[in-house]
DNA sequence: GCTAACCCCGTACCTGGGTACCGAATTCAA
DNA sequence: TTGAATTCGGTACCCAGGTACGGGGTTAGC
């Protein structure tokens, strides 16, 4: 596949491409006798993976890490039980987030930070002052 | 309280606040006599709400979007609603990178986006190739 | 074998989310 | 009551993550 195929099955911008090739996030493809770039389809799930961990807040740096699995990284499973922990306390915090936005809808609270209602620790909810 | 206690409470740089505020993330407090701002604890609170959620990826905005709950406008449970299909495509998301980093710790995949296995419908599990 | 559409690389620019710096004014503890 | 610590507002700067531009080379359909 030829790159301009590529960015617009993955739904992300050409010089994106390249961005992330210097970037490491998108090995470096064969290349035409021309030295146009020369894909394969592999190339557009590493993107939507890269795009849909974005989304859930990981920096370009930490989907690296993520993806770093592919190639075999001697600590690869070390690598792996990390993120999962990380992933996990991600949920957690977003179910939080639900559990909140539900008690609004139920109208239990009144708000989403300022509940009066006896059973919802608010405190304990949202989490780690800095210690300092 | 004052500014910098708020800022050293919740864990952020005392600039963050007043551009919070610009933003609207913040509702401008009371001020003393010689014009310094005099903050709630309730500001703590809301200061941790938005570095939880940015952490979870949503931008300002959305996170506006969230706190609007609290000053009860007038579509607060469609919002709230709206908020809570989004935080469950997030935890869905979230959990499909999980089972797939649990499958890489357990050696069914060689890899994160290149399985072999024939129970992992990898293609099935990450989204939405951008239509176009 | 021409020409339109595409891609190359380098460099410059943009947006979101802050941070830093400044001189002037305020607060607070001794 | 005075001086060290804080805060004020305004403006300038910073970093991550892209996106645009431009002059030139490559491909592909006719």
């Amino acid at each position: 596949m030829r790159s301009g195929e590529v960015a617009a099955a993955a739904g992300v911008n050409l010089q994106t491409l390249r961005y992330y090739e210097r970037r490491g996030l998108l090995p470096e493809p064969p290349r035409t006798p021309g030295n146009h770039r020369n894909y394969d389809t592999e190339a557009v799930t590493t993107l939507l993976v890269v795009k849909t961990a974005q989304r859930l807040g990981f920096t370009l740096d930490e989907v690296a890490d993520l993806l770093a699995v592919r190639h075999g990284a001697p600590d690869l499973r070390d690598r792996a039980l990390a993120k999962i922990a990380e992933v996990e306390t991600r949920i957690a915090d977003l179910s939080t987030i639900r559990e909140h936005l539900i008690r609004v809808v139920d109208a239990h609270c009144e708000s989403l930070t300022n509940c009066q209602c006896g059973n919802c620790p608010f405190a304990d909810l949202f989490p780690r002052p800095q210690p300092r």
